[in-house]
DNA sequence: AAAAAACGTTGACATAGGACAAGCTTTTTC
DNA sequence: GAAAAAGCTTGTCCTATGTCAACGTTTTTT
């Protein structure tokens, strides 16, 4: 249940058996079902989530029902309703499970406390922070100014697996561009 | 001189002043002109800036030679090509003062050891990657499925001075409309 | 202070891509 | 495993916004 998480501490950071084991237990396993919401839109954000198995993605709805997909998180990635975890504000967005998954999930008591205690921890969650980051600015270039085909193609430069990995739909939704276009473009290569 | 950072940093930590002078011995002032290329595209980022007056910017150019601008920051705010800066990879941007500025720069070895010995410090970094990534993400949900006109009116609720601060055609390859667009708008409150 | 360059505004026109709908396929439900 | 629901693809049509150009204004240069 643990080793990829542990896989995912040791990788990143030197540190003694004994604090990865420590860290762990501050995490729950939670199994969760195709398209559970693990978060809602007015809900303040109190956990961590590390992924297992499956996949969660973060997502908001307009006032016309539209979505938007801001993130997802697969096998061995850490997902949360960041804002709302850090700020302790209303998520206005939504955490789902949009496949039968296999969630690991920390407090953001414990995980402060973590952060505050091991030092390592702290290393982790910076970068973390610093890759999301990142990635968060990658997307603005990546779709300022960008048309739809150009979309499509940063997508499976930076992404390989996204488009294979999630619906047509969703994957519209994150970038930006209506279902059809998405599923037009595709047709061309 | 130091007196803005000085305020910045007790603003946000609990922190001796010896400390606080330690830190600010690491910055040294930059004084620079308007529209002076402080990074270049191919550069690897080896500062951090703090604006004490002025205003930085970060953008790049793009193959048809449109610039998409996607950072600023004004007085008593930090600023680099922080991607660059933490991968040490080439910035593939522009970092400017787009006015004539005053500016506070640390050296990435001189702030990454400030970052490992003074927790104070390390806390403030990693408020500024919390609060850039928070920034970041409300951004991607401000622009994806937003017209032009609810991006202005975004702008407008989110950094109230924005406009009125930088020119037209980096507010809008900001906001990723052209400036035609931006004007039109404008002059439609 | 004059000349040149950059910028902002506005009009006319063109077009990428969104909306909607129909038909087909896949997935889910009972 | 049949029925229902959801999703994908593709056609037609339409609109928001980009492009280009002209003109006036502001800024920069010398």
């Amino acid at each position: 249940m643990y080793t990829i998480l542990k896989k995912y501490i040791n990788s990143r950071t030197q540190i003694k058996d004994e604090e990865v084991e420590l860290i762990c237990s501050f995490f729950k396993p939670l199994k969760t079902k195709r398209n559970e919401i693990l978060v809602r839109y007015d809900e303040i954000c109190q956990q961590y989530y590390f992924v297992n198995k499956g996949c969660i993605r973060l997502f908001t709805i307009n006032k016309e029902g539209i979505e938007t997909s801001r993130f997802f998180a697969f096998e061995g990635g850490f997902g949360t309703a960041l804002p709302s975890f850090i700020d302790q504000q209303p998520t206005y967005e939504y955490l789902q499970t949009i496949e039968k998954s296999e969630l690991l999930v920390i407090s953001r008591a414990d995980f402060y406390h973590l952060v505050a205690t091991i030092p390592q921890f702290a290393m982790i969650y910076r970068e973390i922070l610093e890759l999301g980051f990142i990635t968060a600015q990658k997307r603005i270039y990546g779709f300022q100014g960008f048309d739809a085909l150009e979309k499509v193609k940063w997508i499976i430069e930076n992404q390989p697996h996204f488009l294979l990995r999630v619906s047509n739909k969703m994957a519209a939704s994150y970038l930006g561009i209506s279902p059809s276009t998405l599923s037009r473009i595709k047709s061309k290569l």
